[in-house]
DNA sequence: CAGGATCCACAGGGATACTG
DNA sequence: CAGTATCCCTGTGGATCCTG
């Protein structure tokens, strides 16, 4: 059948495919993570705190992350363009989340250049 | 350049990004949140459990928890063959985080619900 | 029962150039 | 400064059939 995109049973018990639908990707937690480190990023900062990032990507992610609810876009209407960018409230709930995951992240790390050590 | 796979210093100062290397994708978090919630579960019984997973990607899913250390396997050497997987020591600590954004996934769900109905 | 093996589609992401 | 616009490639995941 070819009814993929109709199982809503599915999804409705299950929150965690719903959650990493909206912070999956390669970037978005990440961003969350530093605009919440940060309070509040601009553009171009966001670029320089992601070196690896495409102006095309962290466009993208920063629409979908707004559409989500997840951020907050301030704009200034000023020459040159200013743009802020913060973690909204809702966003704000996944930072405890995020944090465990960033720290349960960089033990595992530890523990692989120990283990590399040997 | 193309030195795109030459950046450990972001790494390792991204914890992040190597959590969700590991739990990222459409279904390690989905049955890493099974695994826990059932304590212990057979392929057929994972297969059941999530309907929308073929057999290439539960395996294919499966294996890629298993070498990150995030499962157990146990092969039992009968006829017919049994295996069980279940949620390793490593793996448990993301449970917590896992659940958090099950009840965040959950919340955000009945947010969507209540508005369409307006 | 618990996979393996193929072949294939598509979306996510990358490189580069341009703009209000 | 803060984006758009294109073109392109790879990896993730899907469909289907086969096996110890």
């Amino acid at each position: 059948m070819k009814n993929k995109r109709e199982i809503p049973e599915q999804i409705q018990n299950c929150g965690v495919e719903y959650a990493f639908k909206r912070i999956g990707g390669k970037y978005k937690a990440r961003i969350l993570w530093y605009l919440h480190s940060k309070a509040v990023l601009r553009y171009g900062e966001l670029t320089r705190t992601l070196p690896d990032i495409t102006t095309k990507m962290l466009t993208q992610t920063l629409r979908e992350l707004e559409d989500d609810k997840l951020i907050t876009r301030k704009m200034y209407h000023e020459v040159p363009p200013k743009v802020e960018y913060s973690v909204s409230e809702t966003g704000r709930e996944l930072i405890p989340f995020i944090e465990h995951l960033h720290n349960w992240g960089k033990k595992q790390l530890q523990n692989e250049l120990l283990a590399n050590k040997e």
